[in-house]
Formats: C-alpha cells, structure tokens, sequence
DNA sequence: AAAAAGGTGCCACAGTTTGGCACTATTCAT
DNA sequence: ATGAATAGTGCCAAACTGTGGCACCTTTTT
C-alpha cells in the first residue's frame, strides 16, 4: 500500500470512528507503530488538524473542520457548479450568503496557483441576471452538452469557437465568433462574443447554438463586453420581469 | 520533485499548450526523457486519456474531458453544493437538466466507495420543493453558519443535535432532536427531526436556529420522513404560491 | 531511406520508506 | 507510589522504489 493511499485509510478510519488509538489505526492499515505514526505526522504537515490524547484511555481525534473529501472534477464540472452557486446567490432566493462565499473561497483555496488565474477569468466573465420565470417565454431549448466546455476551452485558450445558429427567425447560418463573457438570465443562457464578420457584439442564446466547437487557430484578445442596456438585446425583458 | 507534483506539472503543460512532444514535457518537469514517459504510463493508469501521435510533427495531447481540477472540500461543503444543484433542478428555471447529472454523478465516482454511502444518504435526507419567492414572507433570517456542519454530522453519526429555537410566537427554548431530514422550501431551509421529548415530528425553520451542535452521546434511528402535508405546517404555503 | 516522434525492456545506482528498538512524557486506575 | 496504556522522538540497517541511461522497436512524415 502507498503512503498516500494510507493516510487515505487513516482519515477515513478516524473520521469514522472519532477517535483511535495508534494501534487500532496502524492495524487498519496492515502498516506497523511507527509508521503509522510518521503518517500522522505527514497528514498534520499537510494541515490536519489531528489532536493526540496521552494516557490510558486516550487516543487520536481528528478536528471536525478538517474532515474533506478529496473529488476530482473536469473544469467543466467546477464551471457548471460555479453558475450554480452563482445563480442562487444572484437569485438571493436561498439564503445561501455566507455559504456561497466559503464555497468558492474553498474551491480556489483548493487549486493549483496556475489554475487560479482560470478560475478568477471563468468567474469574470459570468454575469448572472435576475430574470425571474417569464410566461411569455415557452419555447426554451436544450442546452448543447458541448456548449459549457467548447466555451470554457475557447475562453480560456483565446480562440475563437464555430457553431451553427439559428436566430429569431428560424435562420440557420455557420459562425465564428471570439467567446468573451456568459450571460445567465434564467431560464436562459447567453453567449456574449465578439463576432469578426460583422465588427460588434452579438448575444447568442445558447439553446440556439448547435454543433459548438472550439477552433485552435487564431488567438484574439479579450474585449471590455459593453452590458448596457442598448447592446444586451434582453435587457428590456430582464427589466420588465424584475419586480419593480 | 515528487512525482506527484511532476505529474500535475505535466497536466498543466499538456492542458495549455494543447500538444506537446515528450522532450517539451521532461524540458518542463526537469525529469529524464524515460521518467516522463512513465509519468505519462502512471497518469493513464489514474485514467486520464492521453493521445500519443507518432512520427514527425507529433506529440501527447490531453483528451479535453480528461481535464481536470483537484479539489479538496470539507464534506459540509461537496453538501452545500449539493443543496445548490439540487435546488436548480428542482427549480427546473435553468437548463440544467444533464449538467447538474453529471455533476453529481462525477462527484460520486471522485469519491471512495465509504464515502459514497455517506454521499448517497445525504443526497435521501434532503428534500426540495419548489415555492416560488412569496411575497408575504418579509422576515427571513441569516442561517447559522455552523447549522450545515452540525447537521451533516448529527445526521450521518446518527446523534442528537442540541440548538435554541425561536417559534411562531418568538418564545425561545432549548431543544434536542434526532435530525432526520433537509426541507428546502426557497427561500426558507427547514429542519426536519423526531423530537423525542415531544414523541413526534417537527419542522424547525432554519433561520430561527441558534447555536447548533451535535451531541456525541445518544445514537438514534432513522425513521421515515412523512412528507404528507398534514405533517408539513408549510406545505399549504406551498401549494398557494406553486401556480397552479 | 532518413529523421522525428512515441513506446518498451533492462539494469545498476541513488534515494526513500519501513520496521524495530530504545527511549521520554503523560494520563489513569489501582 | 506503581504499573499499564497511551502519544511521541531519534536512530539505524534492511528493504523497497524511483531514476536515468541505453539499446531497441514501431509509426509517421519528409
């Protein structure tokens, strides 16, 4: 058994149990006293706050606080949680508050250096807005499984994203457009990009898009996305559905 | 460098660079050409797909849904989270439909298989519906931050939870229960637990708990929750504000 | 055919982990 | 007081594992 898958046993094992003594420990993992012991002391350099009691009848705790469980998500998957955590705290229907805060605190707390400075730029170019249910919108689509990614990819790495899309009036045409921001106006999505071709700003709903690549060919730079009113085509409807 | 760390070295190059040879990778980690090769052979053993081009003009790529982020959340977390998709599928106002699916199905298999119990009777306990944002309710209150915590472990260890309640009438008394269930009614979280010296069900609104903790002493039984409405007080506020 | 790339097998050396032992400190029961 | 049970430390030799170099194979492009 590897140390690492060891120490694995030796949290689940306290964290069971509340509390063991070493040699309880050290015969749940097959290892002897000793090192049983130096992985205790590994885990506590690690930041495990693990209390020790000498003495007949003591024994090893583990701090509450410091129960985790290790999950390996896709980037897409933090991505999907991130919208979710962000529209309930947009929506403020949850008293979520605090909660939502330490959440993503913890999440960044848990990535390497490097891949702070993704999340921080996912983060940014999210907007959520506060459309409540409309009635008048009965015609929302399925999301494309591949739009969250194909967008995380493009955004992150700059180049541009190809998908076909269908507008108000039932157009269909190919596009190639540069992803620069996610607006979230529930229930629906939109991609807010930079669209070579015409020179400005579209929005794209994202129930619309069908087929959506990322294309690896040409880096752009990000742009300043003007959410005023007059470039947001929805605004109106977010303003009208907002309780006044 | 360990060789853990190396091989999350590699998963950064592989996942910005998109392609790279294997000299480019043990250029970057400052291992051997041999070591990263069986760097490489450790990482698609944990399961990541990576592609190797032959010839010319080849190199290593990373399978795009083979990226990822480790996070390390305290369980009190991964079950906030929970409580946030779970409350957007419920809601049904976003198109989450397959994404917050496979969230939860992801975060499942990233966990170990002791874990999973643990994940899966969280996930029964907690119980969403679906009241849309009264107007009548002005008086809603901040959660205790600790209440999550002190939940989850009084649930899962099967121990009393001791906390000051606040009712209707705003007379306040100490209580001690057996948590049995998370009622989410948005915006309002109600506890649902057995209390004994009542001999009976209650429903505790979250926001008028103070002080929650966990008392270690007295394991209990589950029972099933009746979710009828004559034992929620609240599912009549429910069915008014649910359009019909 | 040659060059450039991934991939495998082997081996000796270097470095790390492990278990045992002796030891100390603390707590509790008798 | 004494002894037993417990956590914790220092040290060492043996066992194990990771590492880098080498020769060699396969595939692809030029």
């Amino acid at each position: 058994m590897t140390p690492h898958a060891r120490q694995e046993v030796i949290l689940r094992h306290l964290r069971r149990a509340g509390s063991a003594t070493l040699q309880e420990i050290a015969l749940s993992t097959g290892a002897s006293r000793r090192t049983t012991l130096r992985d205790i002391g590994s885990l506590r350099e690690q930041g495990f706050l693990i209390h020790g009691d000498s003495g007949r009848g003591g024994g090893l705790r583990l701090d509450p606080t410091s129960m985790t469980l290790t999950a390996r998500l896709s980037v897409t998957e933090v991505f999907a949680l991130l919208i979710a955590v962000a529209s309930l705290r947009a929506a403020g229907t949850l008293p979520f508050g605090s909660l939502a805060d330490t959440g993503l605190s913890k999440i960044e707390r848990a990535l390497a250096p490097e891949q702070v400075r993704d999340f921080r730029s996912l983060l940014d170019c999210l907007h959520v807005g506060q459309l409540s249910p409309l009635q008048d919108l009965k015609s929302v689509g399925q999301i494309d499984p591949d739009l969250l990614a194909s967008f995380e990819r493009a955004f992150l790495s700059r180049c541009r994203m190809r998908f076909c899309y269908t507008d108000r009036r039932g157009e269909t045409s190919a596009r190639e457009v540069e992803p620069q921001a996610l607006l979230v106006l529930p229930p629906l999505w939109y991609l807010v990009a930079w669209d070579p071709s015409r020179d400005g700003f579209r929005h794209f709903r994202t129930d619309r898009i069908a087929a959506p690549v990322a294309v690896n060919d040409l880096p752009f730079r990000r742009r300043r996305v003007p959410f005023e009113k007059d470039i947001c085509p929805y605004a109106e409807l977010e303003r009208r559905a907002r309780p006044a």
